[in-house]
DNA sequence: TTAGATGCAAACGGTTTGCAAACCA
DNA sequence: TGGTTTGCAAACCGTTTGCATCTAA
């Protein structure tokens, strides 16, 4: 039913594809990303890498959420974050409210669901969110309580 | 199935439970919230409303937030919007991609399946977002397709 | 060699804050 | 009257843009 981490999502295949030059900044950038489990700000990422300019962590995180390696998605609190993405089918997430750790499901019966309120509403589905907001219950946070 | 609007969402007895003072400028913000159908940004409602001060719009919508009587929504491109409260209990939205129109729906299934996922994962789900962006089929954007 | 990518700094849009003046209860 | 609320302007935060410089292909 879930795709936990698959080992590879490799963003730099992910560049050479799409025709864009891989330099030493995205380099910088893709390695940080594929040893994260967690959702992220690009602020935060950018923190984390003092020595690439602030505009090309954001014009990178563009270019990887172009290409579908990397997922958008709504925290609690209406702002949004970043998380690598895993699974090449339409999926959703569910967020960790104490650590934030990101994880991807599919639910058929989401689908099934949408199509099934979409015969009841005036007008067409043409697309939705969903998340799931969760204490995972294996993190340090979760598990202090 | 839907809980289409319900005519009188009444805004000034939210401030007045809560102990808020109803002053001019609240009642204007009140008064034009009354008469939307669309959800609707702070920024947008504040240009509708010239007499009354950027920060005060920004402060009573969150007023109006916090007590229940308007709630937060994401559009589909990641910015948030807001839009009359018309229903007391968990509900859900639907918002059309050409006008704006919002609808809040409530739909068992969505519940009972969200149930049914925490079944099946790891910790416990603390809460949801969901929601439906659709073409109305009723608006004259989408008519003059 | 050269189109594409970078870093900087300035601009941006939406939102919040500090504060003195105005106002409701 | 006194504590709330207001408006203004300035600050703020996350993000984007213009531009001259650099670099991968």
């Amino acid at each position: 039913m879930f795709a936990f981490q698959n080992p590879h999502p490799n963003l730099i295949a992910a560049l050479e594809s799409g025709g864009y030059r891989v330099t030493a900044p995205r380099r910088a950038i893709a390695n940080l990303l594929e040893q994260k489990q967690e959702g992220f700000s690009v602020e935060a990422l950018s923190d984390e890498l003092p020595s690439v300019g602030r505009a090309t962590v954001y014009r990178t995180i563009k270019l990887f959420h172009a290409a579908g390696v990397v997922c958008k998605l709504a925290t609690i609190n209406g702002s949004h974050m970043y998380s690598l993405c895993r699974n090449d089918h339409h999926h959703h997430h569910t967020v960790c409210v104490e650590c934030g750790a990101v994880e991807e499901f599919r639910v058929d019966a989401v689908e099934r669901l949408i199509r099934q309120i979409s015969e009841d509403i005036p007008g067409e589905i043409v697309s939705h969110h969903l998340e799931l907001y969760v204490n995972c219950g294996a993190c340090p946070e979760t598990k202090g309580k």
